[in-house]
DNA sequence: ATCCGATATATAGATGATCTATATAAGGAG
DNA sequence: CTCCTTATATAGATCATCTATATATCGGAT
């Protein structure tokens, strides 16, 4: 099913900060991740990542360094910082209210709410 | 708790829709209801909420008639079409897939991941 | 009588997240 | 040599939402 892109906005720094917790990833492989782990519903592109990922870096949330790899591009590397890391549960929990928030407009109906 | 605005957005018009659902409504009205659906969780704005609400017009979500109120001016109420129902389940749809795959990532880190 | 706040609708302009398109660069397949 | 995949990067466009402002009516306070 084609997400409605309007519905689906706002929460890419959460999903990227929280792979950055599993350990340190490069941008592409982020891309790669979040495709696997959300079984194919997100499809975050670069042109959004890595302006995205230096955002992070400007404030503090998250560290970079380039490796190089086996073949191909040398890579950067995205660490989680300790901001980072308290951002992330910040936005969990942001998350976490507005998933519950929006449920409950959407199953408490007054038409036939029990309360 | 302060929500972060930049997680939320994009779903405004799928809980407008939802409270149509219910019954026709006036603006100011699903201003109110929205506020306490979600347990002060959203603070919809008159500045977002009045062009969203001519936008669902036009795509023939929605169709409007005005009526007088007791007192102060007329209120504009908003009726739910039918196509504006289909949209609606679309969007509950992508909802539920959107919060579900944003569930995964938060769940499954691939440091603990059983699988 | 006048000003202010609540109700009620409306528009203009700004902000910010995301997308598309494009550019660079290295390696492997045809 | 050219194209596809990996890999990073930036510019410009789009779209949802916000702030600020405007209009109009009513009730209460000054």
């Amino acid at each position: 099913m084609e997400l409605d892109k309007s519905l689906v906005s706002g929460s890419m720094a959460l999903l990227v900060l929280k792979l950055l917790e599993d350990g340190d990833k490069y941008g592409y492989q982020m891309i790669e991740e979040l495709k696997r782990r959300s079984d194919d519903t997100f499809h975050l592109k670069a042109g959004t990542l890595y302006p995205l990922l230096h955002g992070l870096e400007e404030k503090g949330f998250v560290t970079a360094y380039e490796r190089e790899a086996a073949a191909g591009k040398p890579r950067r590397y995205y660490h989680l910082t300790k901001e980072g890391g308290a951002a992330l549960r910040e936005k969990e929990e942001s998350w976490n209210a507005y998933a519950r928030a929006v449920g409950r407009v959407l199953k408490g109906g007054a038409c036939c709410a029990g309360a």
